[in-house]
DNA sequence: AGTATATATTTCAATAATCTAAATAGTTTA
DNA sequence: TAAACTATTTAGATTATTGAAATATATACT
């Protein structure tokens, strides 16, 4: 590949960490406002997204240590954010589900970044909503780690599993 | 805004959060390859961006307390990796700048997700780099906010608890 | 000028997050 | 059934982050 070539790589990659950097921060911001920790936010939000999962994919999702994963998720069960089921099948693993309280503490809080961005994008035009939807959809695919062998601890499987 | 309205929204939204989640992950990973923490790389990387940068900037930039940034620095400094100078308009300033080790260390960590969305994008016809490259643009332009960049994080505790 | 107030960074002690290594408990393999 | 393997937890240590007070400098006011 031609440094030329290179050139528009380059711009994505530098736009691509602007937006990582928003989103994290924004991710801090929201978590505190929940009243949570960015790592607490991010499992909840793992649970929201997949519905029950277990202690250890979590840990890989995350990539967080399971003893880790062990002490935040003793502490959001304290407080009744989550529940801890273990599998009848395997009975060494684990289970968590998001349960009502924790769903509302993710949804209730406000949240900036996204209030902000849905308020903007809503004035854009339709082809424009369209183009950005089709365009983040394909550099998150560009980003997926399936074939990053090189990655193993992120073989979860069903990472790009469809949220929601 | 109607609910059919909404649906593009929503599905921006859950793909900047696959996205998110993503690089955040691959930047956790680069941090540890680089031997930094994913905190000292951000800083590193926000210097390595913008060049010289007083302490409280990069305080803002990462959502961290002065407090953290000194000891944070104190560390990097140590190693090397980057030089502390105090301003001489305003004494009370210290001004950041990554040393070559420095900019060593985080440009020569091999980046995983780096090369796979580079090997992938360069593999797309032009006019589809283009058009991400903008997408992206824009994208971040809609995350762009001061209320994001500067706004202190509103310690209003989300309802009744706080974290353990 | 001199005093009060505001700003930028640091220090220090405390807290919270994360980790490593070993322990526990359950499963699979041979 | 013993050995090897897997999932989670425990205990203890390390590290990151913080709040509050301290330091040093700058700005505003009278």
């Amino acid at each position: 590949m031609s440094e030329i070539e290179n050139m528009r790589s380059d711009d994505a990659l530098i736009a691509l960490r602007q937006i990582q950097r928003k989103t994290e921060i924004a991710s801090k911001r929201l978590a505190n406002q929940a009243g949570l920790t960015p790592s607490q936010l991010m499992v909840m939000q793992i649970l929201n997204e997949r519905g029950e999962t277990s202690a250890g994919d979590i840990a890989k999702l995350t990539q967080l240590k399971h003893a880790t994963i062990t002490s935040l998720v003793d502490k959001l069960v304290d407080r009744g954010m989550l529940n801890r089921r273990r599998c009848t099948d395997d009975r060494r693993r684990v289970w968590l589900t998001l349960c009502d309280q924790g769903k509302k503490a993710i949804t209730s809080a406000p949240d900036l970044l996204q209030d902000t961005f849905q308020n903007r994008f809503g004035k854009l035009p339709s082809w424009h909503q369209s183009m950005l939807v089709s365009s983040l959809e394909r550099i998150a695919a560009l980003l997926d780690a399936e074939s990053l062998e090189a990655a193993p601890v992120l073989d979860v499987g069903a990472l790009d599993e469809k949220p929601l």
